[in-house]
DNA sequence: TATTGTTATACTCTATAACTATA
DNA sequence: TATAGTTATAGAGTATAACAATA
C-alpha cells in the first residue's frame, strides 16, 4: 500500500443537518469514511508506540519476507526509493529493523527484523487485530468475510 | 471527510511473490487497497481538472449546503480552519465559489459556487459517479448496495 | 546500460498558536 | 468570554533528480 494516509489526527463525524449529496452514493467516499473508522482503531491499538499504519504494514512484511530489498519494501508501500530508505532508517533507529549485505549483490541490502522487531511486532500484530476485529464488531463475522471479498474484488 | 488523502501518483500494485501475512486479513488493510482502486478511478474522471477528492467533496457540500461557513466546511473535511480558509483560497481563486458576508453574523463567511462551479461540478460529478461505478463494475449492482451497506455500518 | 541505495531539495497538506474583529 | 476567520510557522511524508557503487 501507500498512502495509508489518514493523517487524520480527530475523528470525522458527519456533521448534523448536513446534505452530502452526492457522496453518499460514491463508493470512493464511503470507503474513505469507513477507513476513517479502522484507522482511529488502529491508533487506539498503536497508541504509545509511535507505529503508523505504512509503519506497521513494513514491519509486517519484512517479517514474512526477511531478506527483501529497500527497492521491493518500497513498492509495496507505494512510495518511492528515497522514502522507502527514510523508512528502513527509522525502523532500523527503533532496533526493530537491521540491513544486511547480500550476498550475490552487493548493491541491495536485505533487511530483517531484530529479536526485539520480532517480540514487538508479535505483540502489536495480536493487538491491532484484535481492534480490528472490534471495529468489527459493528458487523456480524459473515458480513466481514463478504466484506473481504468484496473489497478484494474491487482492488484486483 | 478529510485526508481523502490517497496522495497517490503512481498505481499500487500486490508485489507477486510476497507473503502479505496478517495484512490479507486486516479489514483496515483491504479498505486501504480498495480506496486506492478507487482513487485512481477518481483521478481518471477529474484528470486534467486540478481536483483531488477534498477539493471535490467541497465542492459538492458547497453546493449542496450553500451558504455554509468556512468552519462547518473544515468540519466536514476533517480539517482545521486555517486549513478550510485554504481551500476556500483556492475554490475562489479557480472561480468556483464565492464569498459572501453573512446578514447576523459579521465574523463568518457564507459560502455559494458560482454559476460556473455549478457548471462545473454538474460535469465533473457526472463523470466521477460514471468511474466510480465503472470501476466497481467488478461487482454486481447488488454486491455494491451490500457493501455500501457494510461500510456504512462500519463508519458509524 | 540498468539498478540499488543515497543525498539534496522542494512541494503539499495539515497542525498549532497567536492575532483581529466581531458576537 | 467565545467564535470565525486570518496569518505565520513548522512538521510529516512524499516526489524528483543527480550521484556513486555495483551489476
Amino acid at each position: 500500500m501507500s498512502p495509508h494516509r489518514p493523517r487524520l489526527l480527530a475523528p470525522i463525524h458527519r456533521v448534523a443537518g448536513l446534505d452530502y449529496d452526492v457522496l453518499d452514493e460514491l463508493l470512493g467516499y464511503s470507503l474513505r469514511r469507513a477507513q476513517v473508522a479502522l484507522f482511529l482503531a488502529f491508533r487506539d491499538a498503536a497508541r504509545g508506540s509511535d507505529l503508523t499504519p505504512p509503519r506497521f504494514t513494513a514491519l509486517v512484511i519484512i517479517g514474512a519476507n526477511p531478506g527483501l530489498s529497500q527497492s521491493v519494501l518500497g513498492q509495496v508501500l507505494g512510495i518511492a526509493r528515497s522514502g522507502a530508505k527514510l523508512m528502513t532508517d527509522y525502523l532500523e533507529g527503533r532496533g526493530w529493523v537491521e540491513r544486511r549485505r547480500r550476498n550475490g549483490d552487493a548493491r541491495a541490502w536485505g533487511l530483517y527484523l531484530t529479536r526485539r522487531g520480532q517480540q514487538f511486532l508479535e505483540r502489536v500484530k495480536a493487538r491491532v487485530l484484535d481492534y480490528d476485529y472490534r471495529v468489527v464488531r459493528k458487523i456480524t463475522l459473515k458480513e466481514r468475510k463478504e466484506l473481504l471479498r468484496l473489497l478484494e474484488k474491487l482492488s484486483r
